[in-house]
DNA sequence: TTAAACTTTCAATAATTATTGAAAGTTTAT
DNA sequence: ATAAACTTTCAATAATTATTGAAAGTTTAA
């Protein structure tokens, strides 16, 4: 395997595998264009990288963006735009799981606490409503917690946290 | 909110939100009629109560018992199949974890390993994207260990891990 | 100011993914 | 062996989601 095989093989997995951490391909294969590149790039850099047009690029830069994973790099005596992504790999983990954890698990919290704070009107159904979903808020609840514990331990936070568990 | 309200809400929730853990929403909202019921249901109990086709509930039916969620129930006397699924929310979590580690991480690691494995030829371009992969294969590795770590300490495992990366 | 260089927006369109429903398949009882 | 009761399959269709591209918007240089 070359060099440009390897690259487009990174790409394109790593762009399918986007579902698995929430975003989508596009968005997916512009941060792994970026992550394996030497130096920012422009957003005509992007579309010829991957081949996609114009106003795609530009929303998933955006959203990018607004994850906080990419950023703008001024370059002086250019005209135009240059973006770089989050290049350590525990601090872009650190990043996605946050957003995770405020976009979507904080959320889904809520939902549970209302649906499991219904009245218990002594139906067997509502009972078990209420058990079950009051079980299901409490796992989410510590495991967001257990998240957000990890990630908060900045330095090598994945292998630290390895070793507590196994010790 | 009253009964129906309350499990109208968790149903369509815990659909919408089948993309978190990396299924679909028919999927999801099959499975949350099953967590708050209190016996076991029949295709056209589920048929009736999500208002979705024989056919979907077949297909989705069968995809929940391959992940090991759902398991069909005989009940004597019954010509129709029944189905329940797991209820306990730190087994069901466990059972949920293992599977996409099986069928989404390790396939990457696989790939990322192969990736950063490609002959160093010098070019500076082809050392950034082996540093990079080789990051990423790492990260991802860990990670899986850790989650592996986690979901095979059985009784209580998230609540355990909390309190040991918390002291 | 003006115009060139660049970016953003968004309605139209394409691609993907989910769902249906009816025919084919299977099981059970007689 | 037959038929009723049930489940599965899969081609057609619907719903959803992603992508395009051109017009509108913005910034910079002169």
């Amino acid at each position: 395997m070359n060099y440009d095989e390897a690259k487009h093989k990174f790409v394109s997995t790593w762009g399918s595998l986007g579902t698995l951490w929430g975003i989508n391909k596009a968005m997916a294969q512009i941060q792994a264009l970026l992550f394996i590149s030497t130096e920012p790039l422009s957003m005509e850099d992007i579309m010829a990288g991957l081949q996609i047009s114009r106003g795609n690029t530009s929303m998933n830069l955006r959203q990018l963006m607004d994850w906080g994973i990419v950023t703008k790099e001024i370059i002086p005596g250019e005209r135009k735009e240059f973006f770089t992504t989050e290049k350590n790999v525990q601090e872009l983990a650190r990043i996605v799981a946050k957003e995770r954890s405020r976009r979507e698990i904080k959320p889904v919290i809520k939902v549970l606490n209302e649906v499991s704070s219904i009245e218990d009107d002594g139906n067997p159904k509502t009972k078990e409503l209420i058990k079950q979903t009051k079980d299901l808020h409490d796992l989410t609840e510590t495991m967001d917690a257990l998240i957000n514990k990890l990630v908060n331990q900045k330095q090598n936070w994945i292998t630290k946290s390895l070793l507590k568990l196994i010790g």
